[in-house]
DNA sequence: AATGAATGAGAGTTCATTCAT
DNA sequence: CATGAATGAACTCTCATTCAT
């Protein structure tokens, strides 16, 4: 809505009523639209659902991935403030990684094709890509520091490289009762620990 | 691989010669295409590479599937027919099962587009993860089992579930320095193994 | 805000105008590419006679069947509507009923092509074929039933075959000047008449 | 050499044994197909059916048309031939005009597609066309011209021009139980009659 | 003569993106 | 600002016809 929403990045100020409006519509519908279509979506389907123009979908978001990037921008922030938390919360920094490792497939799994949007080289994804991991790498670091830290995990193990492992877990879940994302995910988190602890 | 062939043993009789010099083009020039604009790649561009008429392509291999098959059964069978051998030669159950993996991960890392086209629902592509993994499950199961009954790894991981997680593993590697496949699944081998050991 | 808009009576509002415009542009351009090349003619003949993109046929007509039909329209209704008229003023049913089907040669017979997409079976066109019998029948019925009360006619001929009859008499016309639709219909509805009668 | 066969168009005079064989089989095979998928069939469709090889329908008939000709060959001639005969054993010029014509139409309609590739500017089949009208229209000239002279059936109508009537009325039967030709043709051939008679 | 592989024009259809209104 | 019509590139697939073997 149009409070004041001082840090708000596609904030009201200053705008038309009917232009938020829209842009409201067009997250909501694109949301929904990727859960069924994919990110990859027609664009006409999106603007379709909104009922909105399609050249407003361009005025909005002129290309894909800030489409993308705002419909999940929420999640990602929630995601990526929730790493604190956690750790303040959990009963041991690997627990917490460990469970906010489960919000982030929770994030990634539910939507369709998202972890292959994630690709880098998907050029028109290349903004997602980059918001993403910008965001939430750092958290993922902090957490694994700490797990590291507190002798829990073995060192060695870059970040970047661990969170795109787990994202890559995540992608094309869903369709496949045998695929588990978060089966796997835990074998790799296990193959973290020192070696000789349970 | 087949090797050269400079007596055209395989030629048989007839127009046959033509036609399994056009495949043999056509293979390549697949393979070279798949690897710049991935297995989705516009069939004119497979064409135009093979110095070829569209319908050839058609001829030889009606469907996508069956192109991106063939062009990939060599290497899935050199694939599969290694599980027994390294079974036999390494030193023991598990270091057999890490090379196999090597070699699974060598194959589809140098694919571009290949691990992504294996998700099932890519429906252009279920002949061929069909294939793939028809053909390389129960050679990896064996591997596995091999290692739970000299008590190398801990038992309960469904092979078919591990076998996708180390594909995915495996996507979107090489435009990326920073992401190694390989490294994410030797944590994920270890994360198989019995608490308490090395 | 009515921009340069001299003479757009028919403009409404906002982009209709152009819209308006293509859609003429196309009717005609498909009227006159159906003489030429009958209504199988390609897609692209049309767009291009109208100077126009494939995409806008599309939009405009999404099926061939429905250009078809648009492009008929107006002249099934004034046949169909002629009916009723001719029936008060001719000076007898079977007067009226002759001159109806004149009309109908008339529209027939100068549509390269209509009698043969007219035929069932021919499923691009069984919207058309379904709408010129839907709409026509019932008014040679109508004609028919009046010859046949005034006992000009014999009864006992369904209206349904015998317009099928008399379209299936104008395929073929126009390359040659031997065969004349006109003069067997006229046979045809001599047929019908009474034995013993003028 | 083989037989002796002085009347026989396709004659197996010198020619190779397989070629004879395989032009019987091309017709045998064409005449199956075109029933069930009409004369504009894939020539691919012939070739398969028949077992030989597409060159092999090029060599025997170069074009379409020709095949068709050959394929109808038998049966336009046997029509041709009932001519006379009919007209000697009828008992009346009329009837034996009547029974002629049942024998066109039932060679006519039992043809998927033919009246369609009859028409003239088909040029695919003008060949046909040309064929099937020199060999026909001076036989149902006999026919027509006997019944004036006994004054069954006024003078005036052209041939040419109510043969081809007769063949139009057959295009569209079969898939449509409400459309009988004959019924069609009968009224036809009733608004020959003189005025007054039976 | 027979074969069938190769060719490539041509038809249909979809969709991202631009731009007049 | 919003709209959605227009555009046309891009892609798939079919099939008549040629021609090397």
């Amino acid at each position: 809505m149009s409070t004041t929403d001082p840090a708000g990045q596609t904030s009201a100020r200053g705008r038309r009523a009917d232009a938020v409006r829209n842009e409201q519509a067009l997250l909501a519908a694109a949301a929904a639209v990727f859960v069924t279509s994919g990110v990859d979506a027609p664009i006409r389907e999106i603007a379709a659902r909104a009922e909105v123009g399609i050249g407003t979908i361009y005025r909005h978001f002129p290309t894909r991935a800030e489409l993308v990037v705002a419909v999940y921008r929420h999640q990602v922030e929630a995601c990526a403030e929730a790493g604190p938390r956690l750790s303040a919360e959990a009963d041991s920094p690997f627990l917490a990684l460990r469970r906010w490792v489960d919000l982030l497939i929770d994030f990634v799994v539910t939507k369709h094709g998202l972890a292959d949007a994630l690709q880098p080289g998907n050029s028109a994804f290349e903004a997602l890509h980059t918001y993403f991991l910008d965001r939430l790498v750092p958290v993922f670091t902090q957490l694994l520091d700490a797990a590291v830290q507190a002798g829990e995990i073995d060192p060695g193990t870059e970040p970047y490289e661990l969170m795109r492992g787990i994202g890559n877990l995540c992608i094309g879940h869903g369709s496949d009762p045998r695929y588990d994302p978060r089966r796997l995910v835990d074998l790799l988190l296990n193959g973290l620990r020192p070696t000789g602890t349970s």
